[in-house]
DNA sequence: AATATATACATAAGATGCTTATGTATGTCC
DNA sequence: GGACATACATAAGCATCTTATGTATATATT
């Protein structure tokens, strides 16, 4: 099995999560700060995270700021008030998912 | 965002697990059992469930026992020898992507 | 006796969420 | 000057699931 394959569906609440921790990040920054929580483990590609990136502001998810280092731009998103709110129920659906997946996977485990 | 979609791409250890740790199961069986021991949590559609386990066959990781009980008949599934070793593989593989999804949602806790 | 629900399998169409590939452009290091 | 990193974006294709549908037997309900 690829082990990417695992980690459908998990992109969103770990998007949403970085920026409720960091409150205003950009794109690639996510990327990068994935790969090193992660010691490497995660590894976002860029035509994921874009693309998820639109669809939340999309539904007022998030809302985007552009700025300019230079002649370089980055887009920075923020969390919204709706956002932040679903954020919260967002990250109690990840934390029972990972409960019931120890369920199975670690049966002997007292989680 | 869909709660189920959350748990894509871990259908396959699931059931390996599951096949690992009970020697022998049929398809509704693993249904059942899932829906148990996850408190109704996560419910896998059958849909899913059987074209899974077909593939599993083809690829040799499973075998199977078609078993008689009156005119009722149940497909039984066995991981096969190759089947058994990728399973220590996969709940690896699993184990670390939980690692490193709970370093991401949980950065305070110490796993 | 009829109906609903549970057991048990299966497949097909469609949606979703990713990978891979590609493109653009700037900045930095050697 | 070329490689690599930074920073964005999109499109085609694939894998994995949901939803819908179908078949058939067994059991419980009314």
């Amino acid at each position: 099995m690829d082990k990417s394959t695992l980690y459908k569906g998990c992109l969103e609440p770990i998007v949403m999560r970085l920026l409720k921790d960091n409150g205003r990040m950009y794109g690639y920054e996510i990327t990068q700060r994935v790969k090193v929580i992660t010691r490497g483990e995660l590894k976002i590609t860029e035509g994921a995270l874009y693309p998820l990136l639109h669809k939340l502001e999309e539904k007022g998810v998030v809302e985007t700021e552009i700025e300019s280092i230079g002649n370089r731009r980055r887009k920075y998103y923020t969390l919204t008030r709706t956002g932040k709110k679903q954020a919260v129920t967002a990250m109690e659906e990840v934390k029972t998912f990972i409960d019931s997946l120890n369920l199975i996977l670690n049966p002997k485990t007292a989680w």
